[in-house]
DNA sequence: AACAAATAACCCAAAAGGGAGGATTAATTT
DNA sequence: AAATTAATCCTCCCTTTTGGGTTATTTGTT
């Protein structure tokens, strides 16, 4: 429990400009508990060189010569599962964030952060939490808020019997199957089917299987 | 600029148990720049009162007799988009946790949260940030990582051209229209259906379209 | 009484699925 | 170099399934 006890975090920097990754390498340095384990000004460079002895902690410029931060950072995660990356940008970048969340970052700082968030962002990540600007947090939270109108099924106003038959199309069952599971007459199935065509506007039972299914928000928590 | 000249921030509170609620009360109207606009020990009578006249930001308790706090809050934001709403739990109950970004929730606290937290985290959501304990943050992040595998389409041993047929299948077009997309015969496109069923151990197209999509990850960003 | 829902039947044309061929490349193995 | 394999492209044949249209009965609910 004691962290003055521990060994430093060690910290890798990879940032293209120069100025800045001195910078951040003074910074980590001057604080306790944590240390600089290298910079690097290319992501091919600190890949090679973090291979050898994995530090603790990666701050990943998110754009780079050569091959980007998002890209290292899906490579550095797979041979290194347990190495935490820190993206820092420049932009808020919104779209680039969640494509660095996928490739296994845990962080990502605006480069505008002051030395302290720096270091505290170090900590955090190191202590396993996800350290992120408030801006950025909230562009995370709100990809799991639900699209306002979630009525799932009830949007497209089917009734009880053709959502049962929708969810059985969607299985990739054929109408006698359905018809069978539902111990109703095949012929039955297939007016429901031409309301639920009307209803979600399709054409066939494949293009309203995939309707269905995208109206049922499919994140990553409902496996 | 100056916040000390704002009105102060409204917060209403939804607590079952009396003495926190209390507690919360006497915590909030502490600080300066916030206030408590009501507390309810129920959500109904909380989305009643804060029905005339919204709060700016509503901490709730999400075990709640009758109305638990994921639905109460999936009601709130149909009607009131505009406040948010911070969860409160005792456990870090992961399951919940996404139910309760779902629902439209911005930030997530253990009540265990110090009176600072608390506060800063009422700050820290009216200015559009999105305040969580460092463990919630990185669950939330996790959900992000993709697995490791990412064989998807590989996995079935698919083709180029098998692979891109389902994935127009997938996208509900008929035979005909995937010929004419890739400027290929119909017959051709039967066959390599035929194909890929075997590949895939299905007997249709909408089965087809469903192990296919199944097999990529979904995720809230790739919508 | 009016309405939505569920059930079912009929016709017809189009689409889809199963089978059994063949032809052309390109890459690999022998 | 010759043979083999895999991928792509294509053609028929035949049966089953689907999709679209229409009409009709029964059961609840308003």
């Amino acid at each position: 429990m004691s962290a003055a006890n521990r060994d430093p975090i060690k910290v890798a920097v990879i940032e293209d400009t120069p100025a800045l990754g001195k910078l951040v390498r003074r910074i980590v340095d001057s604080m306790d508990g944590i240390q600089t384990f290298g910079v690097w000004e290319n992501a091919e460079d600190g890949l090679k060189a973090i291979d050898k002895g994995p530090p603790d902690v990666v701050l990943m410029d998110i754009s780079l010569p050569g091959m980007d931060g998002i890209t290292a950072t899906a490579k550095l995660k797979e041979k290194h599962p347990d190495v935490e990356v820190i993206m820092l940008t420049v932009y808020d970048d919104n779209d680039k964030i969640f494509d660095a969340l996928k490739a296994g970052a845990s962080g990502y700082l605006l480069k505008q952060a002051s030395p302290d968030e720096l270091c505290r962002a170090i900590f955090d990540v190191n202590a396993g939490g996800a350290p992120m600007s408030a801006e950025i947090a909230r562009l995370v939270v709100k990809a799991f808020h639900r699209p306002a109108s979630n009525k799932n099924t009830e949007a497209f106003n089917l009734t009880k019997r053709e959502t049962e038959i929708v969810q059985l199309v969607a299985k990739g069952l054929a109408n006698k199957e359905v018809a069978a599971d539902l111990t109703i007459g095949v012929e039955t199935v297939r007016v429901h089917l031409k309301h639920i065509y009307e209803k979600l506007h399709v054409r066939s039972r494949t293009e309203a299987a995939m309707k269905y299914r995208d109206s049922l928000e499919r994140q990553p928590w409902n496996k």
